[in-house]
RNA sequence: GGAGGGGUACCAAAGCGGUCAAAUGGGGCGGGCUGUAAACCCGUUGACUUCGGUCUUCGAAGGUUCGAAUCCUUCCCCCUCCA
């Protein structure tokens, strides 16, 4: 899979250097055209959320490393494949989204892509672009004739995407068996348009990228290039982007900047020099330097370098600091960021409070915890679920620390 | 259209009239060990609770019964084979 090619392209190697490389339409002609020109390429993100998630970093990083080599990206945001809905990867038919959703979506999206870009520079600041805007218009007949006439149905059916939902006798939707064409047009006009010679993704979007450099090699004989992604499975086997407290999510008002860099300095022993190769901007040769390092130094760093390029370096110390504040031994918590409760709650009961600061868990779930000493408040285990949040109790810091399990801990004001 | 199989908690999968809030495994959560890791060990895993209990759950709605996830009826969905 890994080929050597004299001259490879700087953009290229620097691709497999990190280990995100997984398949390429045509490595060596690629390279040799990145070598002769800065080009275009796009990576399209579904909008089925109001924030991406750690899933999609590594197609971040992608569009970063285009930029750092003077490439330009395009970003598409897909409001109008969302409306179909991919079935890569997918058991089952995902639920269709309401419009406007979508649109509010692909604001904050773009938005979110923004922090991660270079947005300054004009030649390679990204170009955000919605499929709707071209899909939306689409007339059947035409397009059948078009562009459907490139397409077999032989072909189609031996995609993975389209594969794996029949050899598992789940159904999937004339709908969603057109998503691959709809993708693939959306690379022949973003060819056309904006001369998009490249699209990057993660490996299960292979299909659908050789059917675009397809369907634009027959349509208009151009000659463009797909390059897919590694798929991470963490050392877990799990996959990365979702845990089963929910998404790490990359807006910090889903979830916060602490809990991101926490969750970058909980990577497993395994995983730390490969995330550091794939998701901070360490050379590879800092990088050799720090894997030599004791390994909790390398996932702080891992930590504040993967927090930083998403929520700058000030943030990042900001939540360094709370880390080692209420990781080492008994700290007070002082440092920690508020979380104001209202007045009326004090003088309830724990479970009370609990139930305040984490809105996820169950007042049965949380009687449970203090039965298994998960819960903590001044360092100080309650055994008791009937324990007071008393005035005295706030008084005397003018705040409390709570501790919920191990690695959760609160500031709590009035 | 015909014949059969099936829908059980986060997932997989038992149960097939009471002892079922439902075995077991995975996952999750908490605790222990440690390094905020992995592995391992222990506990826990519907909600509410004055900790005595109470309420809601086995595709949906009805029914039989003192009593139903378990039996009957209708409906919905999925799968297999035949046409």
């Amino acid at each position: 899979m890994y080929i050597k090619i004299p001259f490879m392209n700087e953009f290229l190697k620097e691709f497999k250097d990190r280990g995100y490389f997984y398949q390429c339409t045509d490595e060596k002609a690629l390279s040799k055209k990145l070598n002769e020109e800065s080009i275009k390429g796009y990576i399209g993100f579904d909008c089925t959320a109001q924030s991406l998630h750690v899933g999609s970093l590594l197609q971040i990083m992608c569009l970063r490393l285009m930029q750092k080599h003077g490439h330009k990206p395009i970003v598409l945001l897909g409001g109008g494949t969302t409306r179909i809905g991919d079935p890569s990867g997918k058991d089952k038919t995902r639920k269709i989204l309401e419009e406007n959703e979508i649109e509010k979506n692909i604001k904050s999206i773009e938005n979110i892509l923004k922090k991660f870009l270079e947005t300054k520079d004009e030649k390679v600041a990204p170009i955000f672009v919605n499929n709707y805007t071209w899909l939306k218009n689409l007339n059947y007949i035409s397009f059948l004739r078009d562009i459907g006439k490139h397409f077999t149905i032989n072909k189609m059916l031996s995609f993975d995407s389209v594969k794996l939902r029949l050899e598992r006798e789940q159904s999937l939707s004339y709908m969603e068996f057109n998503y691959m064409i709809l993708q693939a047009y959306d690379f022949l006009e973003l060819n056309k348009k904006e001369n998009c010679l490249l699209q990057i993704g993660g490996s299960d979007q292979w299909g659908n990228i050789v059917n675009g450099v397809e369907l634009i090699k027959r349509y208009s004989s151009n000659e463009v290039y797909g390059l897919t992604t590694e798929l991470i499975t963490l050392a877990s086997g799990a996959k990365m982007g979702k845990t089963e407290s929910g998404a790490i999510w990359l807006d910090k008002k889903l979830f916060s900047v602490f809990d991101y860099w926490q969750f970058w300095r909980n990577t497993d022993d395994k995983d730390v020099l490969k995330f550091l190769k794939m998701f901070t901007d360490l050379n590879l040769i800092e990088i050799e330097n720090i894997s030599t390092q004791e390994i909790n130094e390398q996932k702080i760093i891992l930590a504040n370098k993967a927090t930083s390029i998403l929520h700058g370096a000030n943030e990042a110390a900001e939540a360094e600091k709370i880390a080692r504040n209420s990781f080492s031994g008994n700290s007070s918590g002082e440092n920690l960021p508020n979380t104001k409760i209202d007045i009326s709650n004090i003088g309830n009961d724990v479970v009370n409070l609990v139930s305040i600061i984490d809105k996820n868990l169950s007042k049965s779930e949380i009687r449970r915890l203090i039965k298994s000493n998960g819960v903590k408040i001044n360092n100080q285990i309650i055994s008791d679920d009937k324990f007071i949040i008393s005035s005295e109790l706030i008084k005397k810091n003018n705040f409390i620390k709570l501790s919920i399990g191990k690695k959760k801990h609160y500031k709590i004001v009035i």
